[in-house]
DNA sequence: TTCATGTCTTGATGAGCATCAAAACAGTCG
DNA sequence: CGACTGTTTTGATGCTCATCAAGACATGAA
């Protein structure tokens, strides 16, 4: 956030992607998801790891898919979710961009 | 997001600083301000740089305030706002913690 | 087809947030 | 002190969001 000012399209795009991250539950789903077995989860996994119910899970699942951070595929009875790749990379660099890959 | 899972109690302190992130306004203030000269701005260039009223942009800093993103001090009359260092680095590792300092 | 299981959508409710106008506070200058 | 500028706080309003219960949809098995 050092570099040329924000323009205002731009802020907008990336306001969204942090709406999407601005909630413990849906944090912690993705953390979940990168952490499971394959970087995949399915929802039932997910949902067992909460208090909430399984309508909520759903639904926070939706957001983080609208906003470009996970993707699922429905596989049999269940669906899987992973993490879809570069996108938390495309935000830190949004946020410090004089970082590089290790 | 891809080490061991989130904690609760991480998550919900994560979720904050997203939270405060997620305005198209806040983030073009932070923006400013890093792109600003000496890295600090006064609440009178901000305030011109948007649509809306001086009331909401001294909300807007009080939120980022209050998340640990920038802090002020007052200068006779003006007040000069500036990014706390390393606050944003801290949140780009907890998204990727796979990065290094450039 | 009928049943059972897994997942999502709908509808409703309560909490939180962005915004502004008006008032209050802080500091400078005459 | 009094007037003025810069900044924040207060109060109110409309909107968005998180959550749940109930129902709907999708898939596989009997």
């Amino acid at each position: 956030m050092t570099g040329a000012a924000l323009s205002e399209a731009r802020a907008v795009a990336l306001a969204r992607v942090f709406k999407a991250l601005a909630d413990p539950v849906r944090l912690r789903l993705l953390s979940m998801i990168g952490a499971a077995e394959g970087g995949q989860a399915c929802v039932c996994e997910l949902t067992a790891g909460f208090e909430v119910s399984g309508p909520t899970i759903s639904h926070h699942l939706k957001v983080l898919r609208e906003a470009g951070l996970i993707e699922g595929d429905r596989r049999g009875t269940w669906i899987y979710y992973r993490a879809v790749p570069g996108a938390l990379d495309a935000v830190s660099d949004a946020l410090v961009p004089n970082r590089v890959p290790a």
